[in-house]
DNA sequence: TTGATAATGATAACCATTATCAATAAGGAA
DNA sequence: TTCCTTATTGATAATGGTTATCATTATCAA
C-alpha cells in the first residue's frame, strides 16, 4: 500500500481502537504499521521477524494478540493461497476481489461487479443455498514481474 | 460425495497410483476411502480420528504421506474457510466453484460459467496481470440447513 | 499526578506436522 | 506360487508455530 493509505488506515485503526476501548500502546502500533504498510500479505511470523528491526520489538506473544485484536475489530482479513499459506492484509470491503501476483507476491484491489452479484443470485435460485459470502481471488503474474 | 460417485473416485484414483508406480497399499485405501465417501471438507486430523474406527488403522505420518502424494498427483486440493482452516477435498476441475454451507460443512460443486471468464479477461487488460487461476468460493446455508 | 487495570514480555505448554529408521509388505520376476 | 527388491509403514523423536500463564509494566480516565 502507497504512503498516504498507509497513514490513512493507521488513523482509521487508531479510531477503531479508541472506540472499542483498546488501548492504543506500542506494541500494537509497531505491528499494525507492519501491516498497513506491507504491499503483500503477510504470515505472523514474517510480521514479527520484520518487527524486529525496530527498536523495542513486540514480544511473539503480542504479535498474535494484535492480530486476534485486529480480526475481531474486522480491520484484516486473511488471504489463502494455493499452496495452503494463509497471510495478513488490511480487510478490504466484501465486494471487492483480490489479484495476487504468484512472483513477487503483490495484491492488488479489484472491484466487484454485477454479472457476479447476478452469477450468485443464479446460484442461489438453482441449489437452494442462501449466500451470505463470496470469495473471488485471482493468481497470476504482474505486468512487472512479466517484463 | 455419493456412494456411485466415491467408487469411480476411488478406482480413478487407484488407476492414477498404478501409472504413476504408487504402490497401492492398506493405509493408502483407507485414507483415499475416507477422503472420497466424506460430503465435507476434511483437516488431515479429521481423517486420522476417523481412520481409527478401522481394524488396523494407519499411523498418522501415513495418513500426511497419502495426503501429499494425493496432492502431487493433483487428486485432491485444498478448501479454504473464511475462519482460516483448511480442508482436503477431491480435486474438481479449476473452472468449477465450489459452495460451502456454513452450518453442515457440506460441498456442492457448481460449473463455471462465461461471465467469470469474461470479467476475468477485462481484469487482465485493466491490469496488465497475466491471470493463471481464479478461485470462487461461495459460503452460506444449505437448503437443508435453513428448514 | 495517581490508581485501577489492560496489556506486555518471557517462557512454558500444547499440538500439528515432519524426519528418522528399523521392520514390513507390495508386486514384478522366476 | 514363491522369492526378492525396495517402496512403504509405524513408532516415535524432533521441530516449529500458536496459545496459556503470570508477574511486571504502561495506558489513560479521573
Amino acid at each position: 500500500m502507497s504512503g498516504i493509505q498507509t497513514s490513512q488506515l493507521l488513523t482509521s485503526w487508531k479510531n477503531s481502537l479508541h472506540q472499542h476501548g483498546y488501548r492504543v500502546t506500542q506494541p500494537r502500533l509497531q505491528v499494525m504499521e507492519i501491516i498497513a504498510s506491507s504491499p503483500m500479505p503477510l504470515t505472523p511470523q514474517d510480521i514479527y521477524h520484520k518487527s524486529l528491526n525496530l527498536e523495542s520489538p513486540p514480544g511473539i506473544a503480542s504479535v498474535y494478540r494484535t492480530l486476534d485484536m485486529l480480526d475481531v475489530l474486522g480491520l484484516i482479513q486473511q488471504i489463502h493461497q494455493p499452496g495452503g499459506c494463509h497471510g495478513i492484509w488490511p480487510a478490504v470491503d466484501g465486494h471487492k476481489h483480490l489479484l495476487m501476483c504468484r512472483n513477487c507476491g503483490q495484491m492488488q484491489v479489484i472491484e466487484g461487479n454485477e454479472e457476479i452479484t447476478e452469477y450468485i443470485r443464479r446460484i442461489e435460485e438453482d441449489t437452494g443455498f442462501e449466500v451470505d459470502e463470496h470469495w473471488l481471488q485471482l493468481f497470476g503474474i504482474c505486468s512487472e514481474c512479466l517484463k
